[in-house]
RNA sequence: AGGCGGGUAGCUCAGCGGUAGAGCGCUGGCCUUACAAGCCGGAUGUCGCAGGUUCAAGCCCUGUCCCGCCUACCA
């Protein structure tokens, strides 16, 4: 063991071990029928098949896994369902980015050469996210892989579309719909995002026709949106509005087009204190004036070409685009002495998710899901707590969706995806097919079909995920046996997008959830809280933590545009932290970073992932390693068979009893989705406790014990090192494989610490006997140490020390362990153990802990001046305790309603503030003394 | 506009009815033969503001001010 090195080298170690767990099986999913193993499963969210790994991959994947590698070593039969989503408008612009380049378009390659080409694109550099994954350390049954594209899953998307159209669950109709001109597809809502912007409120007159003798003859309207009057098919007013009351059924002059328009009257479109209580009604191109236009049987009238430029309804303003278009029409206005002023207004700009083009309402001809007869069972299963969502904060928010879902579009105008499955006959007759090409019209027999050309919406693949991977419509075993999966873990931003979906879909074609459990993650952020873009220049690669990185090309990538200095600036600002760690990133491993990741509170909305964090986990993977190293150095012989042994010396009982309460609550710390408690719990347990306190006890042990004492200590540090390294493995996979394979293990265990089953408490002891007696021992020491460290006194200069006790069994427990005390606290000698009172010895300084006196004999050591100021500083502290205290016992509400122990607790810490109070009290007098 | 979440140590956050916690940072002392990527100590908070409930309140209630996010048709 002497060979290994003095620090944990994780780029060395990781690929090799990930590479063992593939050759070794150590992930397969079984489902053979004589397996009798209870089942556990995940879908992986599919990435994008254009994706590569970022922050937020890097978090869910890690908390899948680590739920995956806990329900592996608890002996279920467990899958986690890997695959890809392909990702239909991203896709396709990546590759017809590609084919620009060549000077090329898929208009002139053609549709059936264009996805031919996108299929090539995917063999070559598709899916590089797998590889990224296996570097985390994730643990999916990859044999397993699907892509949403394959054979069978093509099957399982027309299966759903055929069965949805035929219960009259699909259909398609003519209406506004959001257009991406840029993409130029339809897109559902939820791929729209609103993002605020600065626009303006402008105001213009309409002239109204005939006489005017009444009033004034114009009215005027108040728009964000001036050039989409070209499509106004009337102005309303509030039916209650007197200004406009003499108006009402008269005709507007429409100042470009050859066109009169009415004026109406409308209570829900119009809000008579906002504008000038007059609103312009263009059907064609806003989701309320297409709802106002159907109360008022408007025309609705198409200004826009499908590139976003307008059409020939745009009169002289044909062919421009709508930027364009709005200060032509605005200075057309001006001209015609029509325009009334305008002022700033804020306003909700609608973006395409995918491009952040400024998406546009038209109308057009789509196909649409019946959103509300899926939606009520999708509900009720929440309500009824069949699918349980963690946090449960989220459950408010689905509730609210789905009770106000609309109709789902979900066909697209592009060439990658699933292609709908309708032909139509010349006359226009629809007939829905499962094959590639039916024979005949089912309407009317004619054989002439063309196939409609839009495809499917991605998500409505990715909404069967978890029936489809498993083999459906067949009926599998894997479906047998892994639906409904376990848990389904994703960020909470595709909520509406994905979870929602898979719910409505799951219940509808299987008859249950499609998952028992959602968990929700919060979405990644740099460390000042804002979200990561290019833009910003804020993004981090995973891999550069895992591997080490130079700032400088951390930056490179994140603002490739960006001057060097420019972008390093922005990077630092963005990440406080990493101005004091010198040129780059550490290659902090594949396990840091993921201890970091689960780290993180799942309730937290914006996780500020803090490259500090991960350079502190490294040293905590050290840590583990540099235990291991020194342990290793005694157990060369030792053999362990798996139970807690028998244990006589208490830091043996102790570490025995103290490994419980960290693997159980590592334990519920996974089980109920708080993987920060889980991953605290046993930071704390190996580093504060095993090691500061278990592994130093173990030194004098070694070096001077007798050879019972050896052989107990030898076995219980084997034993609970390779316990700790069990209960650590979700977390860190690697190096915990690492070591465990290098140190003494029970016999019969398997290939792979993967394998080896999860701790439970009977791998411990519980013996609060020996937690109370050790939390004495360690407050005295930690008590003398102060006193040492507050006067200078460095290790190499032994002190005499004295503990006084009033209790006999706390005398016998001090002199028992003295040796200890002498070790850890560098005395001369055993430390003198006495009962209380006496005479305090000249020049010794007294504290306290637990009761127990502790009495440090500096001799001449110690600085009067110093020593005055800690007393001083100490009896402020002190005497605020106490007061505290004993007012809370003078009330005799308190003493008569509290609960008996909380007052008890009370009285105690009464009794140890007088007392250490009473010390240093003593201490002044000892100053004198010195002086 | 509505909904949700948050305002706790310099920073990032945990705690959600019993005398305020962690990591990083800061600071004093140590190269004590597993680890200086370490060890032993220390300091630091009117727990957003104002009321209320309670013997007891970051924690519950009410109001209020900021900050995020989501949803929504104020043209």
């Amino acid at each position: 063991m002497s060979e290994l090195p003095k620090a944990y080298e994780p780029a060395e170690v990781e690929p090799r071990w990930y590479k063992f767990w593939l050759d070794h099986d150590v992930f397969h999913a079984s489902a053979e029928a004589g397996d009798a193993r209870p089942a556990y499963s995940i879908a992986l969210p599919p990435p994008n098949v254009t994706g590569s790994l970022h922050m937020g991959h890097a978090l869910g994947d890690t908390i899948e896994d680590v739920l995956v590698r806990h329900k592996r070593m608890q002996g279920y039969n467990v899958l986690w369902q890997p695959g890809i989503d392909h990702a239909g408008i991203a896709t396709q612009l990546v590759v017809e980015r590609q084919l620009k380049r060549e000077g090329k378009t898929r208009q002139e390659l053609g549709r059936a050469a264009f996805v031919e080409r996108v299929w090539t694109w995917k063999a070559q550099s598709g899916g590089r996210i797998v590889e990224q994954m296996k570097v985390l350390g994730c643990s999916p049954d990859w044999p397993r892989s699907k892509f949403t594209m394959d054979a069978e899953l093509v099957r399982a998307v027309r299966e759903a579309f055929v069965r949805l159209y035929q219960e009259g669950l699909i259909y398609r109709a003519t209406r506004l719909i959001n257009w991406c001109t840029s993409c130029q597809t339809a897109l559902s809502d939820v791929e729209v995002e609103n993002e605020e912007s600065n626009g303006e409120l402008y105001e213009f007159a309409y002239t109204v026709s005939g006489a005017s003798s009444d009033g004034p003859n114009e009215l005027v309207v108040a728009t964000t949106r001036p050039e989409t009057m070209l499509g106004d098919t009337a102005v309303a007013v509030h039916p209650d509005d007197p200004r406009y009351a003499h108006l009402h059924g008269k005709m507007l002059r429409h100042p470009f087009v050859d066109r009169e328009i009415p004026i109406i009257t409308d209570a829900i479109l119009v809000d008579m204190s906002f504008g000038t209580g007059a609103v312009k009604v263009t059907p064609g191109h806003d989701f309320n004036d297409f709802a106002t236009g159907k109360r008022h049987q408007l025309r609705e009238i198409n200004i826009l070409n499908i590139d976003g430029t307008l059409n020939a309804e745009a009169a002289e303003f044909k062919g421009l685009t709508v930027k364009q278009a709005r200060g032509a029409v605005k200075k057309a206005l001006a001209e015609r002495g029509l325009e009334r002023g305008s002022k700033p207004h804020k306003l909700q700009l609608p973006r395409c998710t995918r491009c952040s083009t400024v998406v546009e309402p038209l109308i057009s001809t789509q196909w649409f899901v019946k959103m509300e007869p899926l939606a009520k069972p999708a509900l009720e299963a929440v309500a009824q707590g069949r699918t349980q969502i963690l946090p449960e904060e989220w459950k408010k928010t689905y509730d609210h969706f789905l009770n106000n879902i609309q109709d789902w579009c979900i066909s697209r105008q592009l060439w990658w995806g699933h292609q709908i499955p309708v032909f139509y006959c010349e006359d226009g007759h629809q007939t829905v097919s499962r094959e590639d090409r039916p024979r005949a019209c089912e309407h009317c027999g004619k054989t002439e079909l063309s196939q409609d050309p839009d495809v499917l919406d991605t998500w409505f693949s990715s909404g069967l995920w978890p029936f489809s991977t498993l083999g459906w419509p067949d009926k599998t075993p894997e479906l047998a046996r892994f639906y409904p999966t376990s848990d389904m873990e994703t960020g909470y931003d595709i909520l509406f997008f994905w979870v929602a979906r898979m719910m409505m879909m799951g219940l509808h074609f299987m008859g249950d959830v499609p998952f028992r459990r959602v968990l929700l993650h919060g979405m990644v952020v740099d460390e000042t809280g804002d979200k990561m873009g290019k833009l910003k220049g804020n993004t981090l690669d995973p891999l550069d933590l895992v591997h080490g990185a130079e700032f400088k090309a951390v930056v490179q990538k994140s603002m490739p545009d960006a001057p060097v200095e420019e972008a390093l600036a922005k990077f630092k600002r963005a990440y406080p932290s990493v101005t004091q760690m010198g040129q780059g990133f550490a290659a902090s491993g594949a396990d840091s970073l993921r201890f970091t990741m689960c780290s993180y509170s799942p309730q937290a909305k914006r996780i500020a992932l803090s490259p500090a964090r991960v350079e502190g986990y490294r040293k905590f993977c050290n840590k583990i390693y540099n235990a291991t190293r020194f342990s290793l150095s005694y157990l060369a012989e030792t053999r362990i068979d798996g139970r807690p042994p028998e244990a006589k010396l208490l830091f043996n009982k102790w570490i025995l009893s103290r490994l419980v309460s960290a693997v159980e609550a590592s334990t519920r710390g996974i089980d109920e989705y708080r993987l920060d408690d889980g991953s605290s719990a046993l930071y704390h347990f190996f580093w504060d406790e095993f090691c500061d306190w278990f592994v130093e006890m173990s030194k004098p042990i070694f070096a001077n014990g007798s050879a019972d004492e050896q052989s107990e200590t030898r076995r219980t540090l084997a034993h609970v090192l390779e316990t700790a390294l069990r209960a650590l493995h979700p977390y860190l996979p690697f190096v915990t494989e690492e070591l465990w394979q290098r140190i003494p293990r029970p016999a019969g265990r398997p290939i792979s610490i993967a394998l080896a089953p999860y701790p439970t408490r009977t791998d411990g002891r519980i013996d609060a006997d020996a937690e109370r007696e050790m939390d004495l021992l360690m407050g005295a020491i930690v008590a003398a140490r102060t006193v040492r460290s507050e006067h200078d006194i460095p290790p190499s200069t032994p002190v005499l020390l004295e503990l006084r006790a009033g209790s006999a069994g706390v005398r016998e427990s001090l002199l028992a362990n003295s040796r200890f005390i002498e070790f850890l606290v560098r005395s001369e000698g055993a430390p003198r153990i006495a009962g209380p009172g006496g005479e305090r010895p000249r020049g010794a300084v007294a504290s306290s802990a637990g009761g127990i006196e502790v009495l440090v004999h500096l001799r001449g050591l110690v600085d009067p001046a110093k020593e005055k100021e800690r007393i001083d500083r100490q009896l402020k502290k002190v005497d605020k305790d106490i007061d505290v205290m004993k007012k809370r016992l003078a009330n005799s509400k308190f003493t008569e309603s509290a609960p008996p122990e909380v007052v008890a607790e009370a009285r105690a810490q009464l009794d140890t503030l007088s007392t250490k109070r009473q010390h240093l009290v003593d201490g002044e007098a000892l100053i004198a003394e010195l002086s």
